[in-house]
RNA sequence: GCAGAUAUGGCGGAACUGGUAGACGCACAGGACUUAAAAUCCUGCGGACUAAUAAUCCGUCCCGGUUCGAUUCCGGGUAUCUGCACCA
């Protein structure tokens, strides 16, 4: 009877004892530095889902060893974060002492799993060794004019009296207390990734990366090309600079629209006759909160600003002004030109309103008639009632009326990004301080880069302040110091870095994680970038995964990094769900522990049930009946040894079988179709038991295959079998391809596409003898007797298609 | 609304570039072993129709098309999931 308690100790044991997975120095061998995601050390400890990615990276990583590479298959904590601060604020714990716990804990249950990561490597994004290079990276980003403070609206709990991260707002109310979350105007920190929107998109031509993780990227960054225009404003030297994609509707653009918190109305507000409407939608705007704005699709709101006019450069009619908080400030230049005719929202807008429409688009085959809705189609749509544009094809007519724009000096070809400027103050205690210095002289000085890692006080309170300032703000010693610059007082930014900050670089401390000279060695550098292979969840395709290629790009402008990607090739995995098919969470309590489970079914079973639960990419519910099968599959395993046979070759027998198999492993492996390998391998061991013998050939064949997918058992196997050396570094099985295919086919004969016999046929028979044994089968007789053969069609070793009348 | 994905037995799923649909596993049923249970082993298992067989028909979300042949390709729809969402 197989213990699995007790073989996976010995060899978890033995693997930290001797180190066996540990990424060698020798910088001749090929490399491969496959990546995980590391885990944020939570208080639940592991959820099933990070086996997931862990296992299917490892047993690459496995195979990669056996087939020559240095592997570094390294792991890490990330581990600043709000979870462990809110426990601080509760129980007055440092964030630092859960921390350490979580990590422990974490540990022991990585290790139980028996991931072949790098230990040796550990790193942990709290460490002040760890966040120096993190905060030496920041003040390099504010030496290139990349890092700025900018005042900003961040979410702030009205309950709470504290600003949240996008996170912590649900629904548009506050996660922790309930209370409605309003837009609150904070000065903070901003990171200009829109320096590198486009660049960002365009060397994802040179990754392979899933191509819907492309696509949600590409989408996120949102470009658009089109052109700002300016509209003169009547009576005034001053004009409203708007930014529209469709250029060639100008014509058509009957009203303007300004967002509630544009400066035109600060400016203009002498001319404004109903001052005190505008104000008023203005407050209503600002007060709105983030639960009523995702409310508010339906109806249209909007005020005009009277006495005031702008002129149409086209037309030079006098066309009206409004506000309305469906033009956001975010975007473009926070005005539009509305073309009620030809946009959906201003459409609406122009209806509530009782605003002009004025059609300048007709359809190239279809009468419009009357307007329901408006036109966009941009295939079709011809220019109607635009003067020089007229009979010209939407997308023609864009770029004429760009050439007009520009020759006229009325504006200008722009391109655009709903990308925005990364917010990277949080008003947090568990974080990464920002290293800087306000002087009332010298403005904001980074400290001397001598000075890191510029280390988080030791503080009692962690409560953020009555106005959501930072929890640091309170320590009055910590923040006095000199400027730099100067020599002057001054004080230290009390804001801390957002937990993506940490995340950013990680990957390339792995690569030399000890080095208290630079973030890593310039050969460690140029031997192990870029990344082979990071496997990861959706979840982060906008955040963490396009913030970390940002860095690596401007590390890269720095000369630092050696490429201009981080990461070669990015999969994801799908989600676990619970075993009632929703979402594993507390509350619904369909939460599976992975320590049961290695505890009840051990450690190799539970990752290969995690393979074989279903295709990797996709989500899949948990099943406690399924993983006992894959427990049975490892006990048959197992009890193979007492069928053994000698032989040091592959039987006749099983030639084939073994062949194909080694194929197919060493495939799916590459294409992430764990499941399917994980089917062959019960295929096996079916045939195996039937057969009730299995040589020693075959089956140390059969274990090498089967030690990235379940490696305690497979070592101690290897071990009984004679083995001095670990089967984890024996070279990966190979086959030959000609013997990848059986003599003997069984070749299916359909009669009008359809099955109707199978013949035992030689493989690549001539055609001539299976034609007459095609034929001579009574089956096809019967079938073809006294018809008319129209057609009969031979794919070689595949199929035998007879058509008749 | 935009972007992406998915749809196959009671369930998870398999099927190479268009070539035997349902591999493998779970559940279920029957049998062997056992005083008994668990474990293990063997057999069956998409549906309809016959007596259980042979034969036949239907069957991969729906409708249509291409083809000797379609889960796979094309056109049109439906449903579910994920992300983003008044982005001008």
């Amino acid at each position: 009877m197989y213990n699995f308690k007790e073989v996976e100790k010995k060899w978890q044991d033995k693997w930290d004892k001797e180190g066996t997975f540990n990424a060698k120095d020798d910088y001749n061998m090929p490399k491969w530095f496959g990546l995980i995601e590391f885990p944020y050390p939570s208080g639940q400890g592991l959820h099933v889902g990070h086996p997931r990615s862990y296992t299917a990276l490892d047993i690459v990583a496995r195979k990669r060893r056996m087939q020559g590479y240095n592997v570094l298959y390294p792991i890490g904590f990330d581990a600043f974060g709000l979870p462990a601060e809110n426990y601080a604020i509760k129980n007055h714990i440092h964030p630092k002492i859960t921390t350490e716990q979580n990590i422990a804990h974490f540990k022991e249950q990585l290790k139980s799993i028996g991931f072949s990561f790098d230990w040796s490597r550990e790193i942990n994004t709290t460490d002040p060794n760890y966040y120096k290079w993190t905060q030496w990276i920041f003040i390099q980003l504010f030496k290139k004019g990349l890092a700025y403070k900018a005042t900003m609206p961040i979410n702030f709990c009205t309950g709470c009296k504290v600003g949240l991260a996008n996170e912590e707002v649900v629904n548009g109310v506050c996660e922790r207390c309930g209370s409605p979350v309003v837009q609150k105007e904070k000065s903070e920190w901003m990171l200009k990734i829109t320096e590198y929107a486009q660049r960002l998109i365009d060397d994802l031509d040179d990754v392979d990366f899933l191509d819907k993780i492309k696509a949600q990227q590409k989408n996120w960054i949102g470009r658009s090309e089109g052109a700002e225009i300016n509209f003169k404003i009547k009576d005034t030297d001053d004009a409203l600079l708007v930014y529209t994609t469709r250029p060639d509707t100008i014509f058509g653009a009957t009203y303007m629209v300004i967002s509630p918190e544009h400066k035109f109305i600060e400016k203009h507000k002498d001319m404004i006759e109903n001052l005190d409407e505008v104000k008023e939608y203005q407050e209503k705007a600002a007060m709105k909160s983030e639960f009523e704005r995702s409310e508010l699709n339906k109806e249209k709101t909007g005020v005009e600003l009277k006495g005031i006019k702008a002129i149409n450069p086209l037309t030079n009619e006098e066309i009206p002004i409004w506000i309305s908080d469906y033009v956001l400030i975010t975007y473009g230049t926070g005005a539009i030109m509305a073309v009620p005719a030809h946009d959906q929202r201003d459409y609406e807008f122009a209806k509530k309103f009782n605003l002009p429409i004025k059609q300048v688009i007709k359809d190239k085959e279809r009468d419009l008639k009357e307007l329901t809705e408006a036109y966009t189609d941009i295939e079709n749509g011809i220019a109607i009632n635009s003067g020089f544009l007229d009979g010209l094809g939407s997308k023609d007519a864009i770029d004429k009326a760009i050439d007009y724009i520009e020759e006229n000096k009325i504006g200008t070809r722009k391109v655009n990004y709903k990308l925005r400027d990364w917010v990277f103050s949080r008003q947090r205690y568990w974080g990464e301080p920002i290293p800087m210095v306000y002087c009332e002289d010298c403005g904001w000085v980074p400290i001397p880069e001598e000075e890191l890692p510029l280390k988080l006080p030791e503080v009692k309170d962690y409560e953020p302040g009555e106005n959501g300032e930072s929890p640091l703000s309170k320590q009055t010693e910590w923040i006095k110091t000199k400027c730099p610059h100067c020599g002057k007082e001054a004080r230290r930014e009390t804001d801390t870095m957002p937990q993506w900050a940490g995340s950013s670089w990680y990957y390339l401390r792995y690569m030399d994680p000890h080095n208290d000279k630079a973030l890593a060695s310039k050969e460690a550098l140029e031997y192990w970038s870029p990344i082979d292979w990071y496997n990861g969840g959706m979840e982060h395709t906008t955040l963490h995964l396009l913030y970390s290629r940002f860095w690596h790009k401007f590390l890269y402008d720095l000369g630092i990094v050696p490429t201009k990607e981080p990461y070669q090739k990015r999969t994801s995995h799908g989600m676990i769900l619970g075993e009632n098919g929703e979402k594993m969470s507390k509350s619904k309590g369909n939460v599976i522990n992975p320590d049961d489970i290695v505890d009840e079914f051990g450690a190799d079973a539970f990752r290969v049930y995690e393979m074989f639960m279903g295709p990797f990419d996709q989500t899949a519910p948990w099943s406690m009946e399924s993983i006992r099968g894959c427990s049975k599959f490892l006990d048959r395993v197992w009890n193979l040894q007492d069928i053994l046979v000698d032989g040091n070759e592959y039987s006749k027998e099983f030639e084939v079988m073994m062949h194909k198999a080694i194929k197919k492993v060493t495939k799916d492996i590459e294409e992430m179709k764990f499941n399917t390998c994980v089917s062959t391998f019960m295929t096996m061991v079916n045939e195996f038991s039937k057969a009730k013998k299995i040589n020693k050939k075959e089956y140390e064949t059969f274990l090498q295959l089967l030690n990235p997918f379940a490696p305690h058992m497979t070592e101690e196997i290897w071990e009984k079998l004679g083995h001095k050396e670990q089967l984890a570094y024996t070279p990966w099985p190979k086959y030959d391809e000609e013997k990848t295919v059986d003599e003997m086919i069984d070749l299916p004969i359909q009669v009008n596409g359809k099955l109707r016999a199978n013949i035992n046929i030689k493989k690549d028979e001539e055609q001539d003898i299976i034609k007459e044994q095609v034929h001579n089968e009574e089956k096809i007789k019967a079938y073809i007797s006294g018809k008319e053969i129209v057609k009969e069609i031979y794919v070689p070793n595949k199929i035998y298609n007879i058509v008749i009348k």
